[in-house]
DNA sequence: GCCCCGTATGTAATCGTTTACATATTTTTC
DNA sequence: GAAAAATATGTAAACGATTACATACGGGGC
């Protein structure tokens, strides 16, 4: 491998004056410039960019942090960060974990020194055990707030959301909604959960809890939830899943059971993924906009980084937006953007 | 931030018995390690692993470049990549780079010092232009075949994926079959293509260019594609699309134009993403294991790393599965495997 | 002609580790 | 009980870059 001494030496010079060419830095001479390029590119030099950052102390890379690397929604985000990560020169180093908390202090430690800063999504509510993290290193944290530290974090906003979201069922005349709640002891289930009440608080429905199923935001959840509010005797008439996975399962219980939707039982999801447009019928839900996410919270990141010392902590959400489709009782908009062209 | 020689300081011994202990490296007596390991504790030590690959040269991070981070497609590969790059002890460190030859060069050139080999997908036929890499970094190439040079590739089993598809169109009685092209200049779409017309020579039909569409692999291309198809005086009785996106796109195009699918008119796709199971009717498709093309495109460069002097250029290929569904005609499976719960 | 300054270049310290080698101490072996 | 072997620890040289400081030279100002 040709390090930068091995430049130096065919050019017949120091090891200093390359690195200044190489980085435009200090004063050279027009025709040292020129040999030192000629020689660079003969032999493919190519700068070791681990060894720079251990001098300079910056890596130009940013950590991730996945508890899961399933579906739209994540490579939706991961394309956000990546984005403006690479319009500002850095780079992504990605990583699964598990997202409780031991997952996490271990995989941020294995990222030192090879990373500035980590965006670390751990929905997971326990992992406030995040406090003590060694935090020396800058951290955003996605999909849930930590309690009473230091941390950055970036939210969506999934309470205002649902409770939209419920009104609109209220709206079209449904007083007896159920929930089919996400996984537990996850921050947007939760706060989830915490719009769809606030919604019929706001409407004066009273709260009945054997409309509140438990659900894990998986298509079978939803699936066996519906099966369980058909059985009931007094029936719901509208269903709002907290995603659109439980939605779609959901749906396909309905549709077996051959409960006409919206007519007999109204449907809604969390999310706006992609697939909720193709139902049949497309389903409304609360979008989200991933992508946004993914880059706002590199974003702040990157503000983090460059100014470590100014400890503002940062507190934001991303906003949502309702998409009303006919599983509530809304008309297709014929027009309605399709989704980005994925090439292959 | 603490470093190693702070701990030595701190434990009174120096920092190469800190080191041992830290990597159970050379023998240490028990109250020496008990001493070292209460100090780095207490100083919240972490080892700066960048430090540590540049006097070890392993940086334990394999690099991933990839021409568009859209979609399914994507997701699924880099979950493929990090399940195993992840159980080898591997960070994945993901860019995307323009699929040009400047592109991958200039990507490849960043990444050099921060990954021990890299994962490049460049579906471009131009790509090339990859033979004269400062190759002196492993290399496998995913999704195209790089010609005559010594890196190892990894592609999808197009050709017959597409063979196969449109053999199975045949035996339902159909002769005249269109095929929607993918993206010109695309390796995937120009084999899928090769398969295509594989077939019909293999059934002795015919082949007829007006059947043969331009496309992008983008859904707008199967509609107007389709649309195109629909206005010819001897219309076709099937399509295949060069990718689900299309064939999607081909659909609703169809649907809008009251064409009955499959009664009037089959469609297949490739790629089986989720949304071609949830489409109506359900859509035929090539079931491609991206997942597991990922893991194996890591395999093949771990090996690679390992096995650095072992120069047997490495071509493989991951097979395809044909999986037919009501918009072939045929009968869905009522037991189809949902798709991975895609935990929010 | 001396001093000062700007330009071009080199020398060597540094970043935070690992590790070959040296040294000191203890244990084993005969 | 001395030599050999094993154990425990330290010293210092790497790894491949950047950069503060030193040096050398040529030219102006006076």
């Amino acid at each position: 491998m040709v390090t930068i001494k091995d430049v130096a030496r065919e050019a017949k010079v120091s090891v200093a004056t390359v690195s200044r060419v190489l980085n435009g830095s200090g004063p050279v001479s027009d025709e040292t410039k020129r040999r030192i390029r000629e020689v660079a590119g003969r032999l493919r030099y190519v700068p070791h960019s681990g060894a720079r950052s251990l001098i300079t102390s910056k890596t130009e890379t940013l950590g991730v942090l996945l508890p899961d690397l399933y579906g739209e929604f994540f490579s939706e985000v991961i394309r956000g960060m990546d984005d403006t990560a690479q319009r500002k020169g850095f780079h992504l180093l990605i990583s699964r974990a598990y997202a409780d908390r031991h997952g996490i202090e271990t995989a941020i430690r294995a990222m030192r020194g090879r990373v500035d800063g980590v965006v670390a999504m751990s929905p997971d509510l326990d992992a406030d055990a995040l406090l003590n993290l060694p935090s020396t290193i800058p951290v955003v944290l996605l999909c849930s707030v930590p309690q009473g530290n230091e941390i950055d974090s970036l939210t969506i906003q999934n309470c205002r959301g649902a409770r939209e979201m419920v009104a609109h069922l209220i709206s079209r005349g449904h007083r007896r909604i159920a929930i089919i709640k996400g996984a537990a002891r996850n921050y947007d289930a939760a706060e989830r959960l915490r719009g769809y009440r606030l919604a019929l608080r706001d409407a004066g429905i009273e709260r009945d809890t054997s409309l509140e199923l438990d659900g894990d935001f998986t298509e079978a959840a939803g699936y066996s939830a519906a099966l369980k509010l058909l059985e009931m005797g007094d029936r719901p008439t509208a269903i709002f899943a907290a995603n659109d996975s439980m939605a779609i399962g959901a749906l396909s219980a309905l549709k077996k059971s051959g409960v006409a939707v919206p007519d007999e039982m109204a449907v809604a999801g969390f999310d706006d993924i992609p697939l909720a447009r193709y139902m049949d019928p497309p389903i409304s839900s609360v979008h989200v906009p991933i992508c946004e996410l993914g880059a706002r919270a590199v974003e702040l990141l990157l503000h983090g980084i460059t100014h470590k010392n100014d400890h503002a902590r940062r507190r934001e959400r991303v906003s949502t937006k309702l998409v009303i489709r006919r599983s509530t009782g809304g008309e297709d908009a014929a027009a309605e953007r399709p989704p980005p062209s994925t090439a292959h």
